[in-house]
DNA sequence: AAGTGGTCTAGACCACTTA
DNA sequence: AAGTGGTCTAGACCACTTA
């Protein structure tokens, strides 16, 4: 009966067609999403407070709470204390990348992952995972490059520096070498970092072994990770993706 | 007295520092995260019932019930009736990246915005914008060409598609042409769509407007805008940034 | 000082999933 | 049939922010 008055709040309040809420907190939610898209509560517009909508929808206040604490998350609507919920003005957004190691990449095409070892090499510590304020460099730092091959067809280049500290094992390895990323993946599932897409021209290495020209365009991810307790710095990895790559996302 | 206790079994579960826990939900996260990413529990491990977790932390089941949720909908966790709560293989994550229209891009770097408008004409919908199953091909489209100035450099250059009935403003417009996406910005704030970030070769037209040599790689940032009320595609933007620009976010 | 959101409690009923 | 998570209630106390 109470969730009732709720859904027909909702459809004579904004014409929200075919996405019938089944729970108390979606349909609140649900209701102030089409004040909001059909511009009837502008940015910048004052919603009502909890209390207010939970004697409109006939429920506890916890559930409204709920509700409008899911819109701010999501940047809808703006909270604060005393000053009330208010209609966020959309200008900024965010929208959910996902974040795939080469290795995952490619199985998740439904294509056979295969890594082509070119370059393992010591080297020092490269500026990008020197923590900051950090006075030893001591640490060694295994360099690598390969291609990583989906499907017999080759599909991301990649070059990367391991802190030997964090990565011991892999300074042990012999005979067939396993692509850096699995490896890290095998260590720890969840790793924190950073992810910077940019451009580039292929240089000849690249050029070669992904199968284009020289100076094409390529499309860059460069990932710092971090380790999830301290947060240093222990791997950088720049992959490299011909120019019929691309990234989407949906906001 | 109660707090307290979550807060000692944090510090003692897992070692996690200098992040102390202002409330009990998120003092209840804090240790399972601990637990996880030290790999205490690994991924497929099964978590204790909220159940279990409320006498631990001698909490209510309901702030048990909001840790585990948030950390499902971190992707931590998967969760499910009855089966209970297991620890996910990380191999996939998401990253928030933020989505910006050109202006309020450059605004965003504390520059001054300018739009200069090179082209301006009608056409007819491109694919993109035709909606799956639609017969009514009778609309028109706005194609514009321009380029974005950030305090006098510069920054992007801009071909969009915009479809008439959806911006009717856009065809009215004399005298000193507004950016579209101000135009946009102010017809509704809450756009949805995709993104799709890609590289290219600069053509001429590109490379005269960035101030950059032909056949220089760019990034490409291809959003297609649908309407918030009924899904249909209204506008694509194509942006193109010159190869010093990249794009970042952490996760 | 007063209003608003943030969080928590103890209990409840239900939905889903496995055994 | 039994266990587990999903959601809700009615009430409470507190933190923050504005007037």
């Amino acid at each position: 009966m109470r969730v009732e008055s709720a859904r027909v709040a909702i459809v004579s309040g904004g014409g929200c067609v075919g996405s019938v809420p089944k729970s108390g907190y979606l349909a609140i939610k649900g209701y102030i999403s089409t004040m909001i898209r059909s511009k009837e509560w502008p940015p910048g517009h004052l919603l009502p407070t909890e209390t207010e909508l939970a004697a409109q929808f006939d429920c506890a206040r916890a559930t409204v709470n709920r509700a409008l604490g899911e819109l701010a998350e999501e940047q809808i609507i703006d909270r604060r204390r005393k000053a009330g919920s208010r209609v966020r003005d959309g200008r900024e957004r965010m929208a959910n990348l996902k974040i795939q190691f080469p290795c995952r990449e490619i199985e998740a095409m439904g294509k056979d992952h295969r890594y082509v070892s070119l370059k393992r090499e010591m080297c020092a510590l490269p500026m990008l995972l020197q923590n900051i304020g950090e006075t030893r460099l001591e640490d060694q730092c295994l360099r690598t490059e390969g291609v990583h091959y989906a499907s017999e067809t080759p599909f991301q280049f990649e070059r990367s520096w391991f802190r030997r500290n964090a990565f011991p094992e892999l300074f042990q390895e012999g005979g067939k070498v396993k692509a850096p990323c699995i490896t890290l993946l095998e260590k720890n599932p969840f790793y924190h970092g950073s992810l910077c897409v940019s451009a580039s021209k292929a240089n000849h290495i690249e050029a070669r072994h992904l199968g284009i020209k020289v100076g094409e365009p390529l499309i860059n991810k460069e990932y710092i990770l971090t380790d999830g307790l301290e947060g240093t710095p222990v791997a950088v990895m720049q992959i490299r993706y011909k120019p019929d790559y691309s990234i989407s996302c949906i906001f």
